[in-house]
DNA sequence: ATGCCTAACAGAGTTAGA
């Protein structure tokens, strides 16, 4: 089965960019993140053309994330917000159950500057997550979890196309590394880094400055996976035609493949 | 060429992204 999670900067400008990676690659299973969309606004009728439903937490012009999967196997919600993050409403996070999977897709605030109220935020943020995820893991047991999505940190330098211009600067600091540590040990395994420990793995560019072509980019984008999931991936990797091309996001697509269980 | 930032909201310029 093949598992996707996209960051696609606005889904109403990136939905033939959508449409196309669903077509192409028939994922059973997609995270979306900063969808921007209401949630009337929620264009289900296209997916849904396409073969797909939805579970969508949708806030308007900021954020929103969402779980789709194929209309014969539709992801079922679970639940909006994550217990403990500052505020539930910015629609960062929703869960939902695809099978026997257990989804989750997760936009970790920016944090801006480091010293803001939105970095402290962040950081309470990861720490949500940690306790959820362990929570979840604990609930699920041996059935399969992934917590998919833009968690706006480079786990280690490896993941910084420069990492001396990005020394004390957001998305580096011991504090959100440390904290992206303590929910990978809740039990979740990096699953890019995990069949590619030497690869950057870049998931972002910024649309300045042709950073895409000058190959100047950022591994923020991540597929966390329970131990099952982890013993069943066979291929783990980045699309970086999605970068290309015609109104790309600034993210291209993670894609995760596993053997059946 | 993979290419020099994009999107929402508004209706210009600000806020946000990372």
């Amino acid at each position: 089965m093949k598992i996707a999670t996209w960051n696609v900067n606005s889904l109403k400008q990136r939905l033939p960019r959508v449409l196309a990676l669903l077509a192409q690659h028939r994922p059973d299973v997609v995270c979306l993140q900063e969808t921007k969309t209401g949630a009337d606004a929620f264009p289900e009728a296209e997916l849904a053309e396409a073969g797909y439903a939805a579970v969508h937490y949708s806030a308007g012009r900021w954020a929103g994330v969402a779980v789709l999967a194929p209309v014969g196997a539709a992801p079922v919600e679970v639940a909006r917000g994550l217990p403990g993050e500052v505020d539930a409403g910015e629609a960062r996070w929703v869960e939902a159950d695809v099978g026997d999977l257990r989804v989750v897709s997760v936009y970790v605030p920016n944090g801006r500057a480091v010293g803001t109220d939105t970095f402290a935020a962040k950081l309470t943020f990861f720490e949500a997550m940690a306790d959820r995820a362990a929570a979840i893991l604990d609930e699920r047991g041996d059935r399969g979890v992934v917590l998919a999505g833009d968690l706006n940190v480079m786990r280690s330098d490896l993941d910084v196309y420069d990492p001396a211009a990005f020394a004390g600067s957001t998305h580096v600091t011991p504090e959100e590394r440390g904290r992206f540590e303590r929910v990978l040990a809740t039990g979740l395994t990096d699953a890019y880094r995990h069949l590619h420990p030497d690869e950057p793995g870049y998931t972002w560019w910024d649309y300045r400055a042709g950073h895409f072509h000058k190959k100047l980019g950022l591994r923020i984008d991540y597929l966390l996976v329970s131990p099952d999931v982890a013993g069943r991936l066979t291929s783990c990797g980045i699309d970086r035609e999605y970068r290309k091309g015609s109104k790309p996001s600034d993210h291209a697509p993670l894609l995760a493949e596993l053997a059946l269980a």
